[in-house]
DNA sequence: CATAAATTAGGAACGATTATCACTTTCATT
DNA sequence: AATGAAAGTGATAATCGTTCCTAATTTATG
C-alpha cells in the first residue's frame, strides 16, 4: 500500500461523508500537495476492489465513495445530491429467497430532499 | 409529439427489452435513416419528463431506457449487462414508513449473472 | 548497492451526453 | 395559400468525469 493509498484511504474513514474524487483529491493534497487525480482514481478503483472502500455510482453527477464498508443504503438529496446513509433495507439473502437465484449484490438508492434545501 | 418522437416511442414500445440510446437509434434509422443521435438524447429525456419512458442509470455503461412504466425494478447482468424486469421489490409508502420522511422515489438494481453468462 | 517491479504525476485521450445553431416543420391566424 | 411565431431537427462542437499513457521515481528484493 503506497503512501498515496494510505492517505486516500484515511481521507475516507476520517469521518462519516461521501466524496467525490475530487473532493478527495483536495483533502489529500493538504497532507499530499503534488498528489495527482489519476492517482485518485487508480487507487480508489484499487480500494474499491479490496472491499475497503465503497463506490456509489451516482446518476448525473460524479460518483461518490464511502470508506465505511458495513452494509447500509443510502438516500441521496435530489436537489443538493448529498448523500446519508441509512439501514440496509434488503440482504443479499432476502433477495435470492423472493428471485430464486444467485444475487451477487444489489445498489439501492432513495431520493428525498434534505431538511436544509427543503427550507430553500 | 413530432414524427421523431413517436418513432422513438414506438421503438421502446416494440418488445420488453432495455435498449441504449445508440441502440434506439439504430432500430429507428430502420424507418427514419436521417434520424441524428442528439434527436434520440433529446427526445428521450423529454419522454421521461412525461412519464413515457424510464431510464435506467447503468453504473458502467451507457444508460438503458424502458418503454414500460409500470413500477417494477431491474436485474442486471454483471457479465454482459443484459436487464431483466423483476416485480417491485420495494413501495415508495413502505421506505417512507420506514424513514419517516417523504420520499420522491428509489432505484433499485439487483446484480447476477444471467444464464447464458453462467455457461460461458 | 543493483536491479526489477510497481507506482507515480501530468497530460492526453476517451466516450457518453449535452449544447449550439442555422435551418425546417408545424400550426394557428388571417 | 400566405404569414409568422414557436418548436423541433440534423450536424457538429463542446463538456466533463474517468481512463490511459509514459517517462520518471519509488519501493521491494536479492
Amino acid at each position: 500500500m503506497s503512501r498515496q493509498r494510505e492517505v486516500i484511504l484515511s481521507v475516507l474513514r476520517s469521518q462519516r461523508f461521501h466524496p467525490t474524487a475530487d473532493e478527495i483529491l483536495l483533502r489529500a493534497r493538504q497532507r499530499m500537495p503534488a498528489l495527482a487525480l489519476g492517482t485518485v482514481y487508480r487507487n480508489l478503483k484499487a480500494l474499491c476492489d479490496e472491499k475497503l472502500v465503497r463506490r456509489i455510482p451516482m446518476e448525473d453527477a460524479p460518483d461518490r465513495y464511502d470508506g465505511f464498508v458495513e452494509p447500509h443504503d443510502h438516500l441521496v438529496c435530489t436537489s443538493c445530491g448529498k448523500v446519508y446513509d441509512i439501514p440496509s433495507l434488503q440482504t443479499k439473502e432476502a433477495l435470492e429467497a423472493k428471485l430464486e437465484a444467485p444475487v451477487e449484490g444489489y445498489e439501492l438508492k432513495v431520493y428525498f430532499t434534505c431538511p436544509k434545501c427543503k427550507n430553500q
